[in-house]
DNA sequence: AATGAGACCAACCGCCAGACA
DNA sequence: TTGTCTGGCGGTTGGTCTCAT
């Protein structure tokens, strides 16, 4: 049974507002505020539209300070390096960028920005496909992917992306500068590539150790819930001090962990090329690649997933190599965990402590950014 | 000038989390 | 503890506009 509608709709105006509606709800609200209660605000000032409704025009339209069109190529920027961060987390987005509300930063990328960044627009006869790239992979080539969230991976390759194409001066293509990985995001994302017949990033060739800093160690302490996370059904005794199991895992491990990565990548990089013109794509496979990722952010996501059953398993079977050097992990879990990561992430709309650090993050690649000498996209 | 495709964007829908009884 | 209600959110829809043919 269905939870009640939240107005009557048989009797309520739906569609365009009209100047009259914006006036007297504006008048009313600067009057009175929004006495916190939406739904019953309309029946106060006569008007017929759902509480939601007019809670959705005021903040969108009629509330004071609103921006609409025209954003800035600094607005470009910040938009881009959150959501490449937290994925599309409108709200949170729009909670940076003063006068903008979610909505249209939602459109704007949809409809704009996201175009922008790819450079030049889907071709009508499609793009070459991951299978063809790869013919290995055209059994994984339908539907969507489950025990990866989408979302992070189209994060993670368009960051991928827009490195790959951008100065050589970049912190990309320094070693030095680059911040260490988990063992298993660099493997996710070596397989990744290996699948899409993507030469390895010099990324991959980082340091693959495990750091015990300091702040690492904070980081496992802070974590700790991850391990029994990770194999949800163990008996937890048989996984052992979580410290210990911590420090076999590597560290970052909480997943967060591809939005890790993504904020890894964020650090990593500084310039995020605004228009393919001024870039170079220095190889097939990047040209390859881009035209997955463009796949991708067209909506037609490249299966990453787990096929149903066969034992053709392949990408499943890599994604669970990832995990084998992990005690009491199995393919069971990591499912577990990959969906469980998903809801979370879908779910999570906190401004929570990691959405915090992306921002800082971001900051960190505005301000690299601007040391090296780069003034518009 | 007509028309069809694509772009744009305001608004709606349904889900979820938190507050509260 | 459970159920209900509301606010908030992201995804999607559909109307309108623009542009190419």
């Amino acid at each position: 049974m269905g939870r009640a509608p939240c107005c009557d709709k048989a009797n309520v105006k739906k569609g365009p507002w009209s100047p009259e509606e914006d006036a007297k709800l504006k008048a009313y609200i600067d009057k009175y505020g929004t006495g916190g209660n939406w739904i019953a605000l309309p029946q106060k000032i006569g008007l017929k539209r759902c509480g939601k409704s007019c809670r959705l025009r005021w903040l969108n339209y009629l509330r004071p300070n609103i921006k609409h069109g025209g954003f800035s190529e600094e607005e470009d920027n910040i938009i881009c390096s959150l959501y490449i961060s937290i994925g599309s987390r409108w709200s949170i987005i729009a909670a940076q960028l003063p006068g903008r509300t979610d909505n249209d930063i939602k459109n704007y990328w949809n409809t704009r920005l996201k175009k922008k960044l790819l450079g030049r627009r889907k071709q009508s006869n499609g793009s070459a496909r991951l299978s063809s790239v790869n013919p290995d992979l055209k059994d994984y080539s339908t539907g969507v992917e489950d025990t990866l969230s989408s979302s992070a991976l189209e994060r993670l390759q368009l960051h991928m992306q827009l490195q790959s194409l951008q100065n050589p001066l970049s912190f990309y293509n320094n070693p030095a500068l680059w911040p260490k990985l988990h063992p298993f995001q660099q493997k996710m994302i070596q397989s990744f590539q290996s699948l899409n017949g993507v030469k390895p990033n010099p990324l991959m060739q980082h340091n693959l150790t495990t750091p015990h800093d300091d702040h690492d160690h904070d980081q496992r302490k802070n974590n700790a819930d991850f391990y029994t996370e990770l194999a949800p059904n163990e008996n937890n005794s048989t996984i052992g001090n979580e410290e210990d199991q911590f420090a076999k895992i590597g560290d970052n491990p909480k997943m967060d962990g591809l939005e890790n990565s993504a904020n890894n990548f964020m650090n990593m990089g500084n310039i995020i090329p605004m228009d393919s013109s001024s870039t170079i794509v220095s190889n097939a496979d990047h040209s390859a690649f881009q035209a997955e990722l463009e796949n991708i952010l067209n909506g037609e996501a490249v299966n990453f997933n787990t096929p149903q059953g066969g034992d053709h398993d392949q990408m499943a079977d890599i994604q669970y190599d990832c995990f084998k050097e992990m005690p009491n992990v199995n393919k069971d879990s990591l499912i577990w965990w990959s969906n469980e990561f998903d809801a979370k992430s879908a779910s999570s709309n906190s401004w929570d402590d990691s959405t915090s650090a992306a921002l800082d993050q971001s900051h960190g690649i505005f301000h690299d950014y601007d040391q090296l000498g780069y003034n518009g996209l």
